[in-house]
DNA sequence: CGGGATCCGTCTTGATACTG
DNA sequence: CAGTATCAAGACGGATCCCG
């Protein structure tokens, strides 16, 4: 029995392109419910939102609180210990990816 | 126009399960040369290795180099700016995700 | 032989419509 | 508002073929 690698079990489950984006809204931006992440600019679908939400709650990087309908997704200590792997990519994003910078951008907390 | 988020740029190019593991081999195990790829433990398909390479060319996330079939892919400096987030990525994995450190873990220098 | 391209069946993704 | 149902389109995996 090889030990995995830990990046290819960390891309299975963050690895996508919408998985992290929705981290992103909770981290950087405050949101915590379903519309909001559907907001974003980048247009996730609801079918698509729904499933990163139940993957990401598997996992332990979010948990759902609140009764009923109106329930919460909020960061764990698992998910806020992403903060790093965000911050590198923001960094790594202004640096090097063209037309990402050139206007004051939004506010990345962290 | 606004400017994109970062992120979400950043995934558009390297947010998938596929392509972090070639850099990671590229960075972390000296591999530079299809045949290695292939080679690694998750087992990438022929097509998909070859998209990949493809788009991290476009990308400038790689360079080929050599002339003829038998060329090597070399990481340039914007490949290489993405040793961040690749550490980040390992740390996270390392802390995180059971059975990941239960055995000495291979190298990962840098 | 190394480095792909191509074809094909399957699984996943995504857009939209719909429901409680 | 917070999802589920539906269904088309694309990604994937595997095998095979091809070309130098």
């Amino acid at each position: 029995m090889r030990s995995p690698c830990p990046i290819a079990s960390a891309l299975d489950l963050i690895g996508d392109k919408w998985t992290l984006l929705v981290v992103r809204d909770l981290m950087f931006f405050g949101k915590s419910r379903y519309g909001e992440f559907l907001d974003s600019p980048e247009g996730i679908a609801t079918n698509i939102l729904a499933d990163r939400l139940r993957r990401l709650e598997d996992g332990g990087i979010v948990v759902r609180e609140g009764a009923g309908r109106r329930h919460d997704y909020r960061l764990t200590d698992k998910g806020e210990a992403l903060r790093p792997v965000l911050k590198s990519l923001i960094d790594w994003g202004l640096a090097h990816i063209p037309g990402v910078a050139t206007e004051p951008p939004p506010d990345y907390r962290g």
